[in-house]
DNA sequence: AAGAACCACAACCGCAGCTCT
DNA sequence: AAGAGCTGCGGTTGTGGTTCT
């Protein structure tokens, strides 16, 4: 395995970017698009290694990235699924369009976690640091489903990205093909204005062309993967065998979905974790606690943390007799 | 007003895995 | 099959801004 050499070689510039630099390497790339990362720098006139440049890239210039604070739902998302992946920053971000993985990493250190810690819960497990309570309610048995369910999950998204990659390599030969006799030919990504003008559901395919990490949402993804066969298959002549696997993909992502807009998660678990003033109080030891309210705050504590863990269950596992794995 | 402490986020580092030869 | 080159990922650190004392 070939290790990268390390950027301090060379006297290579590193720490923040300065305007002048990201307009070098935003010209560059619309100009050429990024190629090979390593000589871009060199190409572009920047002082840089070409890991630095693909990250701020990545992270900070690409035309398709949102910025700013997150919305509920982004924040719902992410505590659902990092309940699911754990730490696995680029899975969670195929869920959230626009959003970096690291931009949901920072997010989630400096803000989520902390949520839950305050809530006494474990980040790490989703879990209430003492179990005793919550055990008495049978929910051990339902965190045993959890992580059953998320060892599923986590072979489901596998398979998931290895579709993806198949769809975004078809799509390059598509445009491969299309831009064939055109001047400009791109190596792995390629900016919006270079992009061939698309006749067929340009949206979805300029997004699996452009980033690096999926950026369909649930419902986004549920309609686009077996879109994308089709467009694929009758622009190009290409002939696409059609996987079981799509269907499952399919349907899965469809229990997923109903799952996620269903019931129970908006009032429960957003309101639980995002509603901010009364949880504060509630589980914080914050200014407004008083001696008096620590029985009562006790019994919110509980009640709370069951809402929690029943709407994580109620996500990943709203009915097992209907999942293909119960 | 000034220094300390804290916070948020950009950027870096090193490892793992994929592709190509 | 094996090694080199490259990219992606996740953990960690650095830096600038804000709040507190």
């Amino acid at each position: 395995m070939g290790r990268s050499p390390c950027c301090d070689k060379l006297g290579l510039k590193k720490g923040p970017w300065t305007p002048e630099e990201d307009q070098k390497l935003l010209a560059y790339i619309e100009e050429h698009g990024h190629g090979s990362w390593r000589s871009l720098p060199e190409k572009a006139g920047l002082h840089r290694c070409g890991k630095s440049c693909r990250l701020r890239w990545t992270n900070y210039l690409r035309p398709d990235i949102k910025r700013g604070k997150f919305n509920l739902q982004e924040e719902q998302t992410i505590i659902q699924l990092h309940a699911l992946l754990g730490n696995r920053w680029s899975a969670i971000a195929t869920h959230l369009p626009k959003r970096t993985d690291n931009e949901i990493k920072n997010y989630w250190n400096t803000h989520l976690k902390k949520r839950l810690v305050k809530m006494g819960i474990d980040p790490v497990t989703h879990k209430p640091k003492n179990e005793t309570p919550l055990s008495s309610l049978g929910l051990s048995k339902n965190a045993a489903i959890l992580s059953h369910t998320a060892q599923w999950e986590s072979a489901r998204l596998e398979a998931e990205a290895r579709l993806a990659r198949e769809s975004k390599l078809l799509h390059l030969q598509h445009y491969q093909t299309k831009t064939s006799s055109q001047p400009h030919h791109h190596h792995g990504f390629t900016h919006k204005s270079l992009l061939p003008n698309w006749t067929t559901k340009p949206h979805e395919d300029q997004q699996q062309l452009e980033s690096p990490t999926s950026t369909v949402s649930f419902s986004e993804m549920k309609e686009s993967i077996p879109a994308k066969i089709e467009f694929v298959g009758s622009s190009t002549g290409v002939t696409l065998m059609k996987e079981p696997e799509h269907d499952w993909i399919n349907s899965t992502m469809h229990e997923f979905e109903t799952t996620q807009m269903g019931e129970g998660i908006e009032e429960g678990f957003t309101g639980l974790l995002l509603g901010g003033d009364s949880i504060d109080r509630s589980f914080s030891g914050d200014k407004n606690e008083t001696a008096g309210e620590s029985s009562g705050g006790d019994c919110n504590y509980y009640e709370d943390n069951k809402n929690y863990l029943d709407s994580i269950f109620n996500f990943v596992d709203p009915s097992p007799s209907d999942s293909p794995m119960f």
